[in-house]
DNA sequence: ATTTATTGTAAAGTATCCTAACGTAAGAAA
DNA sequence: TTTCTTACGTTAGGATACTTTACAATAAAT
């Protein structure tokens, strides 16, 4: 199945070696050849080799003897930073966010431009300034991009490069993206749907970081999940996999058929829908998303029961994906479900009432840059694949692309 | 994450091609060295040395030269089969079932006991008559004994070894299996959950063969689901995935509620429930599920009601597993989904109207062993592995134990 | 000032793989 | 029948990679 064609030789040892300094560097920060050495199992001589093999290609830096530890002088080895950007660019249903960051995922600039209509070409066009922007404030220029990875809504068909199911910005749909960016930026983008890339950023970052199963669940204008399975993030047979709207849930219907509508507008209607059986609310129509959380923080009765609906409704969408997957961990994004704190227990008790195995329920901390930062993990590794694979033979260059799966 | 700390050495590439030769050799039978020289990507000198070195273990077996084929005198290679035993047993609600194996693969004796009452005293007597009887056929003894795995309805714990929510054989809830059938059996078990094992199956012999992700739906006195992810049987966090008749489905409810039943009843209490309203019906109570199924194939008005209730509640749950992970393929299997023939055009049809990424619907070939071929399956590779063990060094047999995930 | 600890490098040894070349054998072609 | 072709297995040589051992260099500790 997984079994790779490709020859097993020497050299290959030797790749695997770079890759593993490589990446320790990167994690650990500098080190010298000796400590390198042992964070990797390998002999002194052989570390200093791999080293040397890295400096020589350029993906490291070596900074000449200074005093520190005991010991004879000795070198300091950085992972190079200065290779190239790694190009990360957020569509969303009213932001169009970017971001430069280098290939060891330090950010260095980040922007996000409103996005007045949802027309494809003021989504090129409002893409376009915020990507100038994150471009000059980095100092980087569109020849430095090493990787350019693009969060959209919708299913992504990886192989067409389109968007299928567009949801919230229609006007994806059915578009050839890839083909599309690509010529716009002169950069083959790498197009992701924009929940997968937060779960992505959990994982690296936020509640996910030391976690093999876990789902975020992103409820907003419409309801999603991301899921990060066996370590790996799961796209499904044709990158569908956390399209859970589709489930008919008891009881969440509202939730679900509101996918295609712009605004995050289901919780108001149904607030203004229950609004006559709480006169002592302090809310006053048009009823307000925030406001409504808000609202519910100070215990307001009609806040409470929109509030109490909606954990209803994510406890029984969390309690679906843990019935399938089994996860270990949930974590709550979007723009909705971001609020969750207020609602927290409640969605934790509902769960553990419908499934025997809860999974543990929190809300992201990762804020309104988490697509970016998913993006740019993303684009990291594919980076850091693009440059070693430069200076890598045929054979294992083959073996990379196999492997930007992530 | 799955960064082995193990040292990248010369010897490790040596393990790599041995597996990959004894691997070929055990899938596409007895070959000679030039010819696994060409499947392995390897030289001739080396494909020799390795096929000797696998001889030395008594892993592979060299038959001297014979005429037939062109060129100069030849020895085959045979992959050992004689090495042990692999023992399989299927706890079922109503029947006991075992096998024995070689390491390769072949079935060499199977039965099957009725399962006369379902205490866990008769169950460990059932399941030691029907040992005793798959082993005297295959002519191994206990301790030619390799791998045992177990197939059990519920939740494995595989930390501690016990059944959480065993649903149709209540009595194995809570019960420390593994412990329990190590003093019984003298070997310590694998316990895997039945349906999983029927995934495992239908991978390696049925219709996931060349699929990476597919999931097996198990509907019979209860129902729960075995899934295949990027090709690897997914257990979830807790053991429980695939857990699916937790999940509150709009109209499914009577499914769900039947799990802890143990006659798969409720389709004939539902047939009951509605017989009045088809007169003409030449079904008559007590209604029996495999009856029901064969009048419907015959056209009876009743029966088709019934089954068309059915196929809808299976399309439910196939939606939802597809919205949450996106699988290419489904495969009923189970008491009722294995008589889905009939109502696959309908299943099918509700599932493309609820979902816009339908699976590929089918109906499992593997009859009533599939169990028992799961775990055979999944015995096999713990057994190759356990052998293959044995020659390897410390460092490389920390590195198998690891990967007995599968 | 000496000892101790630790680094970097060189040399030697071992393991792995490959290519090239050779001898052998069997069938095909002349 | 003899020669050619094809294909196998093996040996030899060369390349690569990793380890261990040994030793010089250097800074901190004694």
């Amino acid at each position: 199945m997984s079994d790779s064609t490709a020859q097993v030789v020497p050299s290959y040892l030797r790749e695997l070696n770079e890759r593993r300094v490589l990446e320790i560097l990167r994690e650990q920060g500098p080190a010298h050849a000796a400590h390198i050495a042992r964070l990797a199992s390998l002999s002194r001589p052989t570390s200093a080799q791999v080293l040397r093999a890295l400096v020589d290609v350029g993906l490291v830096e070596e900074q000449m003897p200074m005093s520190g530890d005991p010991g004879r002088a000795k070198s300091m080895f950085y992972a190079v930073s200065t290779l190239g950007a790694v190009l990360s660019v957020d569509i969303g249903a009213r932001f169009i966010r970017a971001s430069v960051g280098d290939v060891n995922g330090t950010q260095l600039a980040t922007a996000s431009h409103a996005l007045t209509e949802t027309t494809l070409a003021n989504v090129v066009k409002t893409m376009h300034s915020v990507v100038d922007e994150v471009l000059a404030e980095s100092k980087y220029t569109s020849k430095d991009i090493l990787s350019f990875v693009v969060g959209s809504p919708g299913v992504v068909d990886r192989e067409a490069g389109q968007i299928a199911i567009a949801g919230t910005i229609s006007e994806l749909e059915g578009v050839k993206l890839t083909e599309l960016l690509e010529k716009e930026f002169n950069f083959k983008p790498v197009i992701e749907n924009d929940v997968n890339l937060v779960a992505i950023a959990e994982q690296n970052f936020g509640a996910g970081k030391n976690l093999d199963n876990f789902a975020v669940l992103s409820v907003g204008s419409g309801i999603g999940a991301g899921l990060i399975i066996n370590g790996q993030i799961h796209r499904g047979n044709r990158g569908a996999a956390g399209e859970i709207f589709y489930i008919p849930l008891t009881g969440a219907d509202d939730i679900r058929h509101d996918t295609t509508d712009p605004s995050s507008g289901n919780i108001e209607i149904f607030a203004s829908s229950i609004a006559k059986n709480y006169p002592d609310s302090k809310l006053v129509a048009p009823y307000k998303t925030i406001e409504i959380f808000q609202a519910a923080r100070d215990n307001d009765s009609l806040a409470l029961a929109v509030v109490a609906n909606v954990a209803m409704r994510i406890a029984l969408y969390i309690s679906t994906i843990t019935s399938v997957i089994d996860v270990e961990s949930v974590v709550l994004s979007g723009g909705i479900g971001r609020q969750a704190d207020v609602l927290l227990e409640e969605i934790r008790a509902v769960t553990a009432n419908i499934v025997p195995y809860a999974p543990n329920i929190e809300v992201s901390q990762l804020g309104d840059n988490a697509v970016l930062l998913g993006a740019s993990a993303l684009g990291t590794k594919i980076a850091q694949n693009t440059v070693f694979a430069r200076r890598s033979n045929a054979y294992s260059a083959a073996r990379e692309t196999a492997d930007i799966a992530l």
